[in-house]
DNA sequence: CGCCTATTCGCAATCGATTGCACGAGGCGC
DNA sequence: GCGCCTCGTGCAATCGATTGCGAATAGGCG
């Protein structure tokens, strides 16, 4: 009963359970483990409001209590809880990114890209000070958006690859500011959305295929989803446009899900006279399509040009060494989260489009 | 000043900022948005403490309440807030999960490993109502565990790939206990790992190979990388014990550390007598070491014969279908949470050391 | 030397949920 | 009919940081 005034003396927050450590935590004040912004506040003297703002950089604390109270914290290693400056800041300090994330179900899981995104975006984020939530999906319902953002965990959504769930996406944007997608730009879409024109690349590489002087051009990929459906239609663009006498082969759409190795050789072996050049809506494919074709005692680039979608690393690797649409995902990443923060703050921001660019390689 | 005692016999929240709202807050009350336990608390005409006992499912409060206090948030899509939760049982609700994710610097990026065990840890963890926070690392100072540890943002970690920071796990572990590794066990390691057993499974990859006839054994990784090393030793083990006149070719280990397709090119040229079995580290060096052999004008099987590591779901469909030793990612990324969330409860528990899988297809 | 205006700092409320403790109301036996 | 024992609920403290507002101290000026 003695305790409890003299722990009050030294601090409030010893005046309950603590009671009994008043004493030692007196003596022993300047080992004791600072967890607290009233343990460094006790140490350096001073209120924890003070503590607070000095921490958080404000000007209302002189300059001098300032650099003091930020090399306590330093010295003992204290940081503030974020969970509680959250909970009074009503913010989350944390990004959700979401990501189609399939296993053996579907085609994603072996694409390097969504890998090399994320990436990015971790640094991105980690250096404005949020974290980075990963979420997978499977696209079933169409309410898997709008759970995510009533959980209220995280202050903003990045998705990546909007495939076909645009109609989803602009449905809660309407009136869910701080979201933003990676992929194609559609007109009249509400959402905000950053991604290189897929036109345009697809236009370039088959321009490029034609110049190299192919005349029967395929091209690998499923048209269902709206990226690769754009690089389709610049594809076609470019053959009836630049040159009369070319031809475009459009993969069945039934052959056009998985794109596997197999269903690539049923093409080749069923498509009649084989085409001298092929369009691959991703390096993947186009790495794939090269096995095959390998395989089938074709040469590349002899008999067949090949040209892919992306340039992820592997691309400069491969044998023959890739031409592909680069791009550039370490700046998609960047407008990405930069969208995402003035969203965040209110600002309605439109989309961005970047520009692809041809790299040429030797499979051309 | 009327409005206040009203407001406050109707709620004491509304005591301050919302007393002008009193009088609208009795009438509209049911359409009024339901953002705390309060807010239900009101409605439901009992204490937020029994709507935080209903909602937690505590035996406390009689299962009618409960269930007409659980009917009433679902009606108003109320979910209470985590981060007050968590601030209160000193819980961060979230698993960091950490990963060596480099961009054009490292090989890692291309490996679609990583993508398929996150894709896993995801679900579990999601499953269990944990957050995963994702980090990248670039391990060049030993200090970057211990930051993440003191940031003090998550409840426990997962680390993939230990690769050469095995020390730095161990120091760590000595006294923090939630945090789990995937990879190789070593004896006397005192952090948990979860993985399969690399040596049995070079054993069984070589083994193979020489049960296909196979006399000139390649090897192809890094062994600077633990999991590897261990991969080479089982291989070497196959070797010596079971055909004596059989021969393991080891990399250069300066060649060692990309493998890259110019690496695997150069090896072959320069390796006089050609190998006629490899043993590839991974799946995605074995496939690049197919399209070297392809280039070489060698045949897979027919001239070598190739065995990769992982069984990722590309070697199904590569050219030919890679015969490969399956990792169980699925299995490991369950194993892992598990631990983990044991560990997290104070439980110091061992490491777990899976079995790896002959998966035989048509490259041997 | 006294008064006035800036600065600096502390008090206390607040964010939203959890939980030990105490209180009140039925159910039971005797 | 009375006392005791459960069972169900409510009160209020608590997690740790932020911030409006008022107090105190400092310095500037006449």
């Amino acid at each position: 009963m003695l305790c409890a005034p003299l722990a009050v003396a030294i601090g409030w927050r010893y005046a309950d359970e603590r009671a009994d450590q008043g004493r030692w935590a007196r003596v022993a004040l300047s080992s004791k483990k600072v967890r607290t912004i009233y343990d460094l506040a006790e140490l350096a003297g001073v209120s924890a409001a003070t503590v607070s703002r000095a921490l958080a950089g404000k000007s209302l604390v002189s300059s001098a209590t300032a650099e003091r109270i930020q090399r306590l914290a330093e010295e003992h290693g204290f940081r503030p809880s974020s969970l509680a400056r959250n909970l009074r800041t009503r913010r989350k300090g944390a990004i959700g990114v979401v990501i189609p994330l399939g296993h053996e179900t579907t085609q994603h899981i072996s694409d390097p890209f969504f890998m090399t995104m994320i990436g990015f975006l971790a640094d991105e984020l980690t250096e404005r000070g949020f974290d980075l939530v990963l979420s997978r999906v499977i696209p079933k319902k169409d309410d898997w958006l709008e759970k995510m953002i009533s959980a209220d965990r995280v202050d903003g959504f990045i998705i990546i690859g909007q495939s076909d769930q645009s109609a989803v996406l602009d449905k809660m944007a309407r009136d869910y500011l701080p979201m933003v997608a990676w992929g194609a730009h559609l007109r009249g879409q509400i959402h905000c959305s950053v991604g290189t024109d897929n036109y345009l690349g697809g236009l370039a590489a088959t321009a490029h295929l034609m110049d190299r002087g192919c005349r029967r051009i395929a091209f690998f990929g499923n048209p269902q989803a709206v990226e690769i459906r754009q690089r389709l239609d610049g594809a076609r663009a470019a053959v009836s446009a630049r040159r009369p006498g070319a031809e475009l082969i459009e993969t069945p759409t039934h052959l056009a899900g998985e794109l596997t190795a197999e269903d690539i050789a049923h093409f080749l072996d069923h498509a009649g006279t084989p085409p001298d050049g092929i369009f691959a809506a991703s390096d993947l494919i186009a790495i794939t399509a090269m096995q095959v074709l390998h395989s089938r005692g074709l040469t590349v680039p002899g008999d067949v040009k090949v040209v892919g979608y992306d340039d992820l690393p592997f691309a400069r690797t491969s044998v023959p060494p890739l031409t592909t649409i680069r791009q550039d995902i370490a700046t998609g990443a960047r407008q990405m989260v930069e969208l995402l923060l003035k969203r965040i703050d209110g600002e309605a921001t439109g989309s961005v489009v970047l520009n692809p660019e041809l790299v040429i390689r030797s499979s051309t």
